[in-house]
RNA sequence: CGGGGCGUAGCGCAGCCUGGCAGCGCGCCUGCUUUGGGAGCAGGAUGUCGCAGGUUCAAAUCCUGCCGCCCCGACCA
């Protein structure tokens, strides 16, 4: 590719609301520009990157037995109710009907279109195991999309599902996909780590994220220092307290205090002069439409993905303040566990609490001293907290260690969720019905691509490494009118294309700084300078981006060391 | 959805408070010089001042409504 004939802007400065280095570098270097809200262009530099990394999806996805397919992004309505989200998923599925009126929507995701497909045309166990997947785009109307195309509405993702007779073929499914992505971004040339996560939206039962390791990740993780436990604090365990020995002769007498106006946590430590640690918060949820009071420690959050699972619910949210009458008698700000109408989850950091503040389920009043089995009865304890530093491994009690990561693949273990919903079954060697155990696999392309930006940059910008790099060479002569080096530069681009090498030529009639800060911006793994010094000598220069290493070499030993450098650098990731 | 900020040339911004010629830097075009880390000089082009309405002799500027974008939170994978 000659840069003169290329789309490529490159610019100096950058849209103000680029937050991440990632975000701010694409658009500098050429490869995005934002349309609306979350949606994004790729230019040719930027699609050059995406189709790279989907090569490399595509050979390890192969490799590991799966078959390319291509399904629709419209999607009929009908198919989300079979499998009862088009309820479930909310606002993030974006709806709308067609000319006949009915009612359809754009894919976020595909379990419903492929178990679709998997049950009309597979029906014994002989055509079992089956993994299929496609490279697409999706749609999700994000809440806030942000970052670029970190976190953006539409999007193209590597999506795999795995369809198989039994668990104990599911595992193996599985097990191929979490060796595959572990291919995948090794040969991206990332750090990432598996960790163990939540399955939300998509539901299963068990499922591990891969976390490209950024300190701008939304994703927070927690490691063991010793084990090799790991997980995304949103699932992480935290293990139950040892319950000490209740000593009722500690318990002080109930105390019923007014305190009008004192409803948040801050509110009621500063009436009362106590701690956040005295205090019992207690969350009124409406949990598919029946109200619970969860109950935990006043400096504690609940989180909500724990609730859920340990629910086991479809819907959950917040009571509004008509349930929360209803349940406790009084306004909003007020509730406690104490004759309280609805059933009672308590975390574990509620376990030891002894002589605790509670709300009096009254307008007003709190009341000091209350505890547990004197006063009111809890029956469920749940980890329903967030694990915090002063938590140790759920598995072998060592220290833990936090990290910040970005989430560029999921593998799930789906079980029978959407085979059951859907109908989706075989007949085995018994001639019996049986649903098929199901798997799902995610990979974000272009959160991919973003995420290498966000683990390789310098202060002139981006530095790729050469698996995913739109060009692998870039060579630069430092004045087109002078012809000698023009013609070297052509002869040496001529020559590595034949030998296989991806090249940009900079044939741009502008000065040698100027092409030296783009090629450092566009973050080219190899430069060649062709220029007058060196090439009085018959040589040229070939620069190492990552390492600032310079080479001085004939023409033809340069083209040998690029071809040789590639090789083992592509042989290096995989 | 709540809170905050922004919207003026392709990009980054000033001007708005206190109404009165539409500005600056970068980029872009032409010419000359220059040519190994974002060149210099000279000349030039480019605006629905987000949209609509109102106040006024006069609105980028004041008022009202709407739209869009960004940040924080809520929500959501």
């Amino acid at each position: 590719m000659r840069y003169s004939e290329m789309f490529l802007p490159t610019g100096r400065e950058i849209p103000s609301d680029a937050e991440i280095v990632s975000h701010w570098l694409m658009i500098r270097a050429g490869m995005i520009r934002k349309l609306t809200s979350g949606i994004y262009s790729y230019l040719p530099l930027g699609f050059r990157v995406i189709k790279k990394v989907e090569q490399i999806v595509r050979e390890e996805m192969n490799r590991a037995g799966a078959q390319e397919v291509f399904l629709p992004a419209v999607q009929p309505a009908e198919l989300w109710q079979e499998s009862g989200r088009w309820q479930q998923y909310g606002k993030e599925l974006l709806r709308f009907r067609d000319r006949q009126d009915r009612e359809c929507c754009l894919g976020p995701t595909h379990e419903e279109v492929i178990t679709d497909l998997v049950r009309n045309d597979v029906k014994t166990y002989r055509q079992l195991p089956r993994n299929l997947y496609q490279i697409q785009t999706k749609f999700r109307d994000e809440v806030r999309p942000r970052f670029g195309i970190m976190r953006c509405k539409e999007f193209s993702m590597k999506d795999a599902y795995s369809f198989d007779v039994d668990e104990k073929g599911a595992e193996i499914s599985y097990e191929k996909m979490f060796e595959a992505y572990s291919r995948i971004f090794s040969r991206c040339g990332l750090k990432f780590r598996a960790v163990e996560a939540d399955t939300g939206n998509i539901g299963g039962s068990f499922s591990h994220e891969f976390m490209v390791m950024a300190d701008t990740g939304e994703d927070a993780l927690v490691f063991c220092s010793s084990c090799d436990y790991a997980a995304n604090v949103e699932k992480a365990e935290v293990s139950m307290p040892e319950k000490k020995a209740v000593d009722e002769s500690a318990f002080s007498p109930l105390e019923e205090i007014h305190t009008p106006d004192v409803r948040t946590i801050e509110e009621v430590c500063a009436f009362l002069d106590v701690t956040p640690q005295d205090v019992v918060k207690t969350l009124i949820f409406l949990v598919d439409d029946s109200p619970v009071a969860v109950l935990v420690r006043g400096d504690e959050e609940i989180n909500e993905a724990k609730l859920r699972s340990y629910l086991g619910c479809d819907s959950l949210e917040l009571a509004t303040d008509d349930i929360i009458y209803e349940v406790t008698d009084s306004p909003r700000g007020f509730a406690g566990p104490i004759n309280i109408k609805s059933r009672i989850v308590a975390d574990y950091s509620f376990v030891n609490m002894t002589n605790c503040v509670v709300g009096a389920n009254k307008e007003d009043y709190h009341i000091k001293n209350a505890n547990i089995g004197r006063d009111f009865k809890v029956t469920e304890f749940a980890d329903l907290g967030l694990i915090k530093e002063t938590d140790s491994c759920p598995r072998c009690e060592s220290p833990l260690r936090f990290a910040r990561g970005i989430e560029v693949g999921h593998v799930f273990k789906l079980g029978t969720k959407y085979s059951k919903a859907m109908k989706a079954t075989y007949l085995d060697k018994d001639g019996k019905e049986k649903y098929m155990v199901m798997g799902c696999y995610g990979i974000g392309i272009g959160r991919t691509a973003a995420a290498s930006i966000e683990q390789n940059y310098d202060d002139n910008g981006i530095i790729w490494p050469v698996s995913i790099a739109p060009f692998q060479v870039m060579i630069t002569p430092v004045n087109i009118k002078d012809e000698a080096l023009l013609t070297t530069a052509e002869k040496l681009y001529q020559g590595l294309m034949d030998k296989g090498i991806e090249v940009i030529l900079d044939d741009r009639d502008e000065r040698a700084g100027v092409k030296f800060n783009d090629a450092d911006l566009i973050g080219i793994p190899l430069r060649i300078t062709v220029g007058p010094k060196r090439l009085a000598e018959g040589k040229v220069e070939v620069k190492i981006r990552k390492s600032g290493e310079v080479e001085i070499l004939s023409v033809d030993e340069a083209e040998k060391f690029i071809v040789d450098w590639v090789q083992a650098e592509l042989k290096a990731d995989s």
